[in-house]
RNA sequence: GGGCCCGUAGCUUAGUCUGGUUGGAGCACCCGGCUGAUAACCGGGAGGUCGCCCGUUCGAAUCGGGUCGGGCCCA
């Protein structure tokens, strides 16, 4: 019968053919739903947002996923995949703004915080259609029919809730926080948004003379923000720092700029930045530590500006451990609301918080009469013009640094103290540490260190932005004081002054509408103006995900602790963390089991992929190319998930011509014979030949290691290593191996043997590959059973034969050692040695035959006289040696290697073997065996070796002319596109010059060949003849269709 | 500026936790071989100051300190 040809591996169509069927039969449903009942394995999605476009590094992470899930569903485990979408944040804003061209709060507010908020729920969606496609085409199987959504609102409602727990917990409150605020938008901006706009500027720094109360001196302090001295009320120094107190002692020979100093004047500043900062001839008074500075009282630059209220501290030194004498005089001046070091000391020692500039960053009436009202960057100079007339100016200075600006209007940022709303994380700090430490963190470090450290540290996290488009933050506020946080739909239709306002949809501006009763003062209650933070979002998606507590389905309480999540190391304090936080907060609770922590991707030369640096890798590219599945396995087995993935297409396409076209052709292979053969593969299985066991007992042992690896979380390792199982083991042995044995047209009990084996080994390998590699081995799978991988329980190690792989291995490494004895005696390959010897080593007499054809050797024997072809050598095995001897190692080693090695051999079986000093015990030295000079032979690591016979005879060269004859018609035979099957009429023309060809030989020939009709002339051959040359002599054949 | 990670052949990397003097692979390159064996396979060759410096040690890619470069997060 004719086979049916499997054909070229065309990934591309193969995928697309697969995801076909699993959409057919809903495979992915099926994974899930026949699992049901079965010991959950929950994972939670991170969300990723549809207005941007899915990149490489989100193929990296969603394999990850994918094939943790796929691992975990196939062990046996319940595995449901809920997608989530991240709807909310800045990021969202941006795009729209520069859509719409709004640069500030203030323009969206005109154009309509609805129209806007609109204009955001689109933009959301922007690129949702790009990630199903990605999502569909890379195979990550996650529910997207029915996924999370942050803005809609049940999963607002489950974030409110969560917030009133801590509300009542008294975790939430109102404070300070100093942000980079840019004036002209009215905006604050995040991390991400500063660092669009850092600039080096050049602009004045001076420092200014403090002077101090009851004394006759100033302190000295440096500022490159002019315009915070008003809103200065401490001079900071640090207790351990040296400062001088110094005496002007003559006027400058020359002065350039504001300020200066009289003869006689009395300043006080670091020991080690005199130089740097006096421009006079001074002697120093007195030299004391910071310590003796503190508590002194000074004079404010601008008095009235402030009003101290109750504080004791305003205008007094204080100590603070981040002070430096690296710039400036060692004294920093602290204005509270102008800086976030500032405010973190004035908060803790008791400065007044108060506001000399406005939030349209004027300074505020009161402050000066000549300054009042004015922008605070146009007023450095009358600054420093009133400070010089008033004598409080030492000098000024041309300072150039990095400052952040604007990235919409370019204007510098003030770092300015908002209102904003925080949870108290210093509260739970332990309870954080505690439930990170239950965390299966890979890599550990990541838990440990990045992470854990950090948590030791927390701060309070700020909750609150003055944005438009997020979850609005749920707590309304009286005039009287009294505060209230809404935890649910219901309760704000409760408390509503009119139920009627209570919008359907809880976003800005529908709900700023909805006024409350005061329940203390009975006056009407306003919503604070804030959105949340979006991290707060997502950090929810343990719960909100179900709407829990809304819901009663038990979703949330069987799925909580997740099983896995999995991320970029970049989310330690995003993701991961916003998780960790609220789950702390709210359940006192971790909120995830274990979580891999993927390595970011960078471009074939380390660096970061991004848009200007035009080395941007769009994952379509490859899928279209070597495919999804070749894309996964290089990304997995390219290294450890933990560590930085440097993309190189190179190796991409290594991975698809390396691992999936090898793995392709031995299935080819299989199918072809199976095909023609009518293979049963449910037949009960016939007597393995050894070769058979062999690779049978190497799966297991791969089987067994791989999935030890996968727990491990050390996918890469298990790739790898399945990866060489199928080319070296299988298809560059078995396989090669077996070829023989499937040609013969005989229906025998070896070939069915062979076929067993060979659907064995690739339903187990599709098994194993299935997670990393979901399509191919789908398709192979489907192939040989009729059902897909994905529905197939994961391997279990069969039983072992390792005296059996020993064996094998010593064979190979016999067959590989007769290569290099050939080349080294210029013995070529097709032409057979009369003999070969094995010296020691385990019996591999079932494998000689095999050895044999390897070899190219008439016969093979197994040889017991070492010392006929061997002699030994003794080398030092540092590791017990070094132990033993320590310092003497050189010389212990130098009389090794002077050492007669069959002396040293018989002194140390002895146990009389004394180097420079030293008894040295078998355990120190290796005895190792190396051939004699003048064999053709080779000695393996393990003391085996091989000798082959060298004598050529008429008989060899007879079989090695059948075999060069036989090899070239072969490969006009594939030149031709025959057949396997098709036979041939062949003429071959000898020389009188070559060899005799025994007819025996002949007659070998003709039957490689398939040749129905042979004819062999003895002599040159004609024109017509293909000819090639074999020792000098020029031989020719003829091979055409018969 | 701070925390964490990475740096090994032209490229991708194993080895680093647990130190052993002689650092393994694959790709690419060169030479040879082999093939009804697949963008294949086998043998050999060339290619390494293990980023750099200092230290610990009889001995350092491996441990410690510093430094340079890249990355992530934060300031």
């Amino acid at each position: 019968m004719a086979a049916d040809s499997v054909g070229d591996y065309d990934p591309v169509a193969l995928e697309q053919a697969v995801a076909e069927r699993w959409a057919a039969e809903g495979t992915f449903q099926q994974q899930v739903a026949q699992r049901k009942g079965a010991q959950p394995f929950t994972f939670l999605e991170g969300p990723p947002t549809a207005n941007g476009r899915p990149g490489i590094h989100h193929v990296v992470s969603r394999t990850y996923k994918d094939l943790v899930c796929r691992w975990r569903a196939m062990q046996g485990r319940y595995v449901e995949r809920k997608g989530g979408w991240d709807t909310h944040g800045l990021p969202v804003e941006i795009e729209v703004q520069k859509a719409l061209g709004l640069g500030t709060n203030r323009e969206i507010e005109d154009y309509g915080i609805e129209k806007f908020n609109t204009a955001c729920r689109e933009s959301v969606w922007t690129y949702e259609e790009a990630w199903r496609e990605m999502t569909e085409r890379m195979a990550f199987w996650v529910d997207m029919d029915d996924p999370y959504v942050t803005l809609h609102d049940d999963y607002i409602e489950s974030a409110w809730w969560s917030l009133k727990q801590m509300f009542e917990k008294g975790l939430l409150y109102r404070d300070y926080k100093v942000l980079p605020y840019c004036p002209q938008t009215g905006t604050s901006y995040s991390s991400h948004e500063v660092a669009l706009g850092y600039k080096e500027i050049s602009e004045p720094s001076l420092y200014a003379k403090f002077r101090l109360v009851d004394d006759n001196a100033s302190i000295l302090a440096w500022t490159t923000t002019p315009w915070t001295l008003p809103g200065n009320v401490g001079l900071a120094v640090g207790e351990e720092v040296t400062y001088c107190r110094i005496r002007i002692t003559e006027p400058p020979a020359s002065w350039e700029g504001d300020g200066g100093a009289e003869v006689g004047e009395e300043l006080i500043l670091a020991k080690e930045l005199l130089k740097d900062t006096l421009r006079h001839q001074i002697e120093v008074l007195a030299e004391f530590p910071g310590s003796d500075l503190v508590g002194r009282r000074y004079e404010p630059l601008f008095p009235g500006a402030i009003d101290p209220g109750s504080s004791k501290t305003a205008w007094t030194v204080i100590a603070a451990d981040f002070v430096t004498t690296e710039a400036g005089t060692g004294v920093v001046h602290t204005a509270v609301m102008y800086g976030e070091e500032d405010f973190e000391l004035g908060r803790a020692v008791g400065l007044p918080e108060v506001h000399t500039v406005g939030a349209d960053g004027c300074f505020v009436t009161g402050v000066h009469p000549g300054l009042d009202g004015r922008y605070v960057k146009e007023c450095d100079g009358d600054i420093i013009a009133l400070l010089s007339e008033a004598g409080l100016l030492y000098r000024t200075e041309e300072y150039t640094h990095d400052y952040p600006h604007c990235w919409r209007t370019d204007h510098p940022l003030l770092y300015y103290a908002m209102d904003s709303w925080f949870v108290r994380m210093t509260a739970v700090r332990e309870q954080l540490l505690a439930h990170n430490a239950q965390v299966e963190w890979a890599p550990a470090w990541v838990g440990e260190k990045r992470f854990g450290e950090w948590l030791e540290n927390v701060k309070d996290w700020a909750i609150s932005r003055e944005r438009f488009w997020g979850t609005p933050l749920p707590v309304w506020c009286c005039e009287c004081g009294h505060q209230h946080c809404i935890g649910s739909r219901a309760e704000l239709h409760e408390l509503a002054i009119d139920p009627a306002t209570v919008p359907e949809d809880l976003h800005r501006p529908y709900v700023d509408a909805v006024k409350l009763r005061c329940s203390e003062c009975d006056g009407e209650m306003a919503r604070e103006p804030f959105v949340m933070d979006c991290w707060f979002d997502s950090g929810c998606a343990s719960f909100a995900q179900w709407h829990y507590p809304f819901e009663e389905d038990g979703k949330f309480e069987a799925n909580f602790p997740v099983d896995y999540i999995c991320e970029g190391v970049d989310q330690t304090r995003g993701w991961f963390y916003s998780l960790l936080a609220v789950a702390t907060a709210v359940f006192d609770s971790h909120c995830y089991r274990s979580c891999l922590s993927l390595g970011m991707i960078l471009d074939r030369d380390g660096k970061k992929m991004s848009k200007s640096r035009g080395n941007i890798v769009n994952p379509s590219d490859h899928f279209d190319c070597e495919g999804a599945d070749a894309v996964r396995w290089y990304m997995v087995t390219a290294g450890a998930p933990w560590a930085e993935l440097r993309f190189d297409p190179q190796g991409l396409r290594e991975t698809f011509a390396r691992f999936f076209l090898t793995l392709w052709n031995t299935y080819r292979f299989h199918a072809d014979y199976a095909a023609l053969d009518d293979f049963d593969p449910s037949a009960e299985p016939p007597e393995l030949a050894p070769l058979d066991r062999w690779a049978l007992s190497r799966l297991a042992a791969v089987t067994e290691e791989y999935t030890s690896l996968f727990e491990q979380w050390r996918f890469h390792r298990a790739a790898r290593l399945l990866e060489e199982f199928l080319v070296d083991d299988v298809s560059n042995w078995y396989v090669r191996r077996s070829r023989r044995r499937l040609w013969t047209d005989a229906p025998t009990q070896d070939k069915a043997a062979c076929q067993h084996t060979l659907h064995t080994l690739l339903e187990a390998i599709c098994r194993l590959m299935a997670p990393v590699a979901p399509h191919m081995s789908d398709h192979i799978h489907h192939a040989l059973t009729g059902s897909s991988v994905h529905l197939a329980d994961w391997p279990e190690p069969a039983e072992r034969d390792p005296a059996l792989e020993e064996q094998m291995a010593l064979v190979r490494a016999l067959a590989e050692a007769g290569r290099r004895v050939r080349a080294e005696a210029q013995r070529r390959q097709r032409l057979p040695c009369r003999a070969g010897w094995i010296v020691g080593g385990p019996d591999i007499m079932q494998f000689h035959n095999l050895l044999a054809e390897e070899l190219n050797v008439v016969s093979l024997a197994v040889e017991t006289d070492l010392e006929k072809f061997q002699q030994v050598e003794l080398r030092p095995n540092f590791k017990s040696l070094g132990a033993k001897v320590k310092g003497d190692l050189p010389a212990v080693k130098a009389a090794l290697e002077t050492l007669d090695p069959d002396v040293g051999a018989a002194a140390l079986a002895a146990g009389s073997l004394e180097l420079a000093g030293h008894a040295i015990a078998p355990a120190d030295v290796e005895l190792v065996r190396v051939e004699r000079q003048g064999f053709a032979a080779a000695t393996l690591d393990s003391g085996v070796s091989l000798v082959l016979d060298m004598v050529i005879d008429d008989a060899l060269l007879s079989k090695g002319m059948a075999r060069e004859i036989t090899r070239r018609v072969q490969a006009q035979r594939k030149a031709l596109d025959l057949a396997i099957e098709d036979s041939i009429a062949l003429e071959v023309w000898l020389p009188t010059s070559a060899p005799e060809l025994a007819a025996e030989d002949w007659k070998w020939v003709q039957s490689e060949t398939r040749a129905s009709s042979a004819e062999l002339h003895r002599k040159a051959a004609p024109q017509r003849a293909e000819s090639f040359e074999v020792d000098g002599v020029v031989l020719g054949f003829a091979a055409l269709r018969a």
